[in-house]
DNA sequence: TAGTCGCGGTTAAACGTTTAAGTCCGCGCC
DNA sequence: GGCGCGGACTTAAACGTTTAACCGCGACTA
């Protein structure tokens, strides 16, 4: 704490912060009625009343937060990591997800505390260095997997966190999750209600939870529809732009009685390397081949052509989570601790198409 | 606070929080040599020393932040707020942005401690109520402009802050910026050295300094190449998709005498825009027209053609910022108040051809 | 031998709240 | 008139640190 002193000196000179002895002064009485009145617990006389509000309002005063949460054993901090995307990907929900629960957040009177880790190492560490300092009053997890270690360890220790997405289905703990599978299962439908019978799926590795999900939907579509699914359909590739687009070339190679006529992929990212290696090979997106994504990233409407994708609604999944950990804190019972809402299909020019 | 009784006893229950006295006491000292041990300031024997840092070790301790922070009259958290994207936009630059400020915390033992605000005036709303209750150290703001009410604001309260964004040359804060007249000047000199001598501008309008000082990059280029400037190709627009692209479409509806040849766009949202038009009048982008955009957001790389565009130096002028942030929140002077970064021109397809 | 000094610790106050417990006072009741 | 009671406010402890001030003691110096 090298240098602090000099910094505390300036402070109080600068900042002339009142207290709550400052207005208990003015005010003519208590300090511990100034928080009364404050707090409007306790019996205070109206008269004392308005002359501490008076007072209060006169000298701008403002309860300093981290006396009261000293005070309180709490922070009235949420914690909130990300992996940082790579350059070559992008995050098409952070922006909108970080202000859901951020704003969530604040109308419990909470905030959220983000922090970076680059490993996961680096990220189970930060945990317990801010659940043994007391940082933060909980976490929120994202992108959460099966075995996941975040989960684990924090539900080993009994510390309030919620997650944006799911775990091991034995595993209970309060989570907050999009439909994957429900959504392609509509997706597909619309591809097949559209004419298409041979429909491939771009997914992702096999550990991913979050994929098998989004495969089910799509395997399960397939067979409702009585539509027969050649192995060579399911391609899974890393969720990245370049694998999808090689592994979409050899899909467009296939022979014509095997080649689908349309995509199903897993993200927004890997149907932009779909397109392209499309366009590459001479194969019209949105009338010789139907493409949709998932995730409705900003960029899906710009697209030439305009790309169909699963909207998710990241507002709301932000909202619930945050209710379910604020709850959480406050050691009150959490009213429903698995949530899965459904995504919605925006249906654009790369699979509004006839076939 | 209410509701907070049962919560906190639940809390002491659960968690079995150790504290500097239980140190002191498996370490048969006082708390003050645990603290003088742990801060390795004041002097204790080798001895003791290691007979504290061993029962600390043993009992898993570590000091409560909120506790610290409230002896030192310090929060070591840092505020930042922007507002949200609409959803027909992307901020391709918060991801990088956000995990650049809040790692370069983390090195000086702060945090970044994030904010929603809609609206300006909840923002200012929202500083006013930080300060007053002590939540923060210190702002850091972003996408500042002339005449902003925030730098006003916090540098007349004399509020420890930074600005990633200039604002009135005569204010003197402390800011970082990207040079972008340097890097539009370097982008439109390389479309010249290209062939090209008809070049347009899509700028942003006249109340945005970001966009002025891109703006003027485009006219030194034009000027020191000794070119003409045809008032019609310095197109004002908002940041939209939509508004670029029907500014394109008037650029190429011009007499072939006046038609551009290549576009410098403000923002690679814009340059979509942009090549979202030539397409559709059958222009093709990299071999009858030129297209540089600004961010270089990632997909860039992934547009039919690849997009040319500058990428700003996002990490370091996070890093810059932070330093500075955290020097004025310790009262130490600051080395250089002032930072002008250059972007790098990332040349792609979009406008890699001779003209 | 007395005074001084430095070492190695302890004591206690302080940071700004909240809140349980206590005090004082006036009133009504038996 | 004594007693209990409730209203209105105060006292003081507590939250978990840090740190200035103090203290005892042995060694060194004059």
């Amino acid at each position: 704490m090298c240098g602090s002193f000099l910094a505390r000196v300036v402070k109080r000179l600068i900042m002339a912060t009142v207290t709550i002895r400052d207005v208990a002064r003015e005010a003519g009485v208590s300090t511990a009625t100034v928080s009364y009145v404050l707090n409007n617990s306790g019996r205070v006389s109206e008269q004392t009343r308005q002359r501490v509000l008076e007072a209060a309002r006169r000298l701008g005063y403002r309860a300093n937060i981290t006396a009261r949460n000293l005070q309180a054993r709490e922070t009235r901090l949420l914690g909130y990591t990300w992996r940082p995307t790579p350059p070559d990907q992008f995050n098409p929900v952070l922006d909108q997800f970080l202000n859901a629960i951020a704003q969530a957040a604040a109308h419990h009177d909470y905030r959220v505390l983000t922090f970076p880790s680059e490993t996961i190492e680096e990220e189970l560490a930060t945990y317990e260095d801010m659940v043994l300092s007391s940082r933060v009053d909980g976490f929120i997890l994202s992108n959460t997997n099966l075995d996941d270690p975040r989960v684990r360890k924090l539900s080993q220790k009994g510390f309030p966190f919620v997650a944006f997405g799911r775990a091991n289905p034995e595993w209970d703990f309060p989570w907050v999750d999009i439909d994957g599978r429900w959504g392609v299962r509509k997706a597909v439908e619309h591809l097949i209600e559209r004419g298409h019978e041979r429909i491939a799926c771009l997914a992702w590795p096999e550990d991913s939870l979050t994929g098998a999900y989004r495969l089910q939907g799509y395997v399960e579509a397939m067979k409702l529809a009585g539509l027969p699914v050649d192995a060579a359909w399911i391609a899974r590739t890393e969720n990245k732009h370049d694998d999808a687009y090689e592994t979409t070339r050899r899909l467009l190679e296939l022979p014509a009685a095997r080649r689908p006529t349309a995509i199903m992929a897993s993200s927004d990212l890997m149907a932009m390397g779909a397109m392209n290696a499309a366009h590459d090979m001479g194969v019209e997106v949105g009338r010789e081949l139907a493409l949709v994504g998932f995730d409705d990233a900003p960029v899906a409407r710009y697209l030439r052509p305009p790309l169909s994708s699963l909207r998710q609604p990241i507002a709301e999944v932000g909202e619930r989570l945050i209710v379910m950990l604020v709850d959480l804190c406050q050691g009150r019972p959490v009213s429903q601790q698995h949530v899965l809402l459904k995504p919605q299909l925006i249906i654009r020019a790369s699979s509004d198409f006839r076939f």
